[in-house]
DNA sequence: AACTTTACCTTGGTCGGCCAATCAATGGGT
DNA sequence: ACCCATTGATTGGCCGACCAAGGTAAAGTT
């Protein structure tokens, strides 16, 4: 792929020479990848009522108990209106409950309900089988590489999306 | 990050110790990249009046001329309706023009229009300056390295999501 | 104590993206 | 010629995710 040459069956899963891909290939790449991994997710986890996106926010749930919004904000890293929405869907589908914080009163503690933990073991398993198959046909040592260059790439750009400044 | 130390200043761009991340490194290190990547884009792209994604649209567009709406989306890799409601938006800002097929009554032929040629350059500087952003800080080998492993990797994804089955 | 800033969350709007279902036109099979 | 399967595109509904703006409560300032 990085060299010029394909063979029509090679070049199956990749559109001719598209100049997205010349002028970012890493950046097209990611795109793609991001796109299939989700898909995916999404299929593993169609079977246990979770919309992607959603089981990493449980997990969280799952690890830490009572949470306040604003850890689960920085924690996954996403938009506060975003968590909002998610929250309300999620408490409407009965995976989550919240209450009022009573130490501060615009806080509002989440936890998972009792029956969303049914589907711990079963999303740690879907998690657990996507990354294997993500990962399939690739040795430890490639497995650690890539690791180590998604880390470097998401420092960069951390970075300039200046969330990091502030101790998050 | 695979090794279990952490000094408290390295792990600030990162949650402490979430499952997610243990369970799935990659699928989560995806997750996370793929987010600020976009958001990254997205502000390179503010200038020029398109939202992330529609860049990709865009490009082939300049690339290849008036193409009918199954090309895009074989291309793009979309869903159909995904590629219908882009167009529809893309068309009110004036970047694309749609017209009837007159060879296939029910296809529709895009191309972009001559104000959208303008900002072709822009977009590729700032699709460039993205993939250097990205990249800074890694070696030529580590960036052919990334591109290799993440191909392979989306080959794998590909192959379940049983798009490619068929000849595209 | 009164005022100002900051933190926590919500609402409204917009996009990309998916799925499921639908309609229209083409093409094959008999 | 007819019927049926296939292809091209659209609609509606939903979710994740963003931004911008707003409202309420806590903390900091004077």
């Amino acid at each position: 792929m990085t060299t010029g040459h394909a063979t029509p069956a090679e070049e199956a899963c990749t559109d001719a020479l598209p100049t997205a891909a010349l002028s970012g290939p890493v950046s097209h790449a990611v795109s793609r990848v991001a796109r299939l991994h989700r898909i995916a997710a999404g299929k593993a986890l169609r079977g246990v009522d979770l919309y992607p996106g959603q089981e990493l926010l449980m997990m969280h749930l799952w690890d830490r108990g009572a949470v306040r919004q604003t850890e689960l904000i920085r924690a996954l890293d996403l938009d506060p209106s975003t968590v909002t929405k998610m929250l309300q869907r999620l408490e409407q589908t009965g995976h989550v409950r919240r209450r009022p914080d009573p130490a501060d009163r615009r806080a509002v503690l989440v936890e998972a309900t009792d029956e969303s933990c049914a589907l711990h073991t079963a999303v740690e398993a879907a998690w657990g089988s996507l990354e294997e198959h993500t990962l399939a046909g690739l040795e430890p040592a490639e497995r650690t590489e890539l690791v180590r260059l998604l880390a470097k790439i998401e420092e960069n750009l951390c970075r300039e999306a200046e969330d990091c400044p502030d101790r998050r």
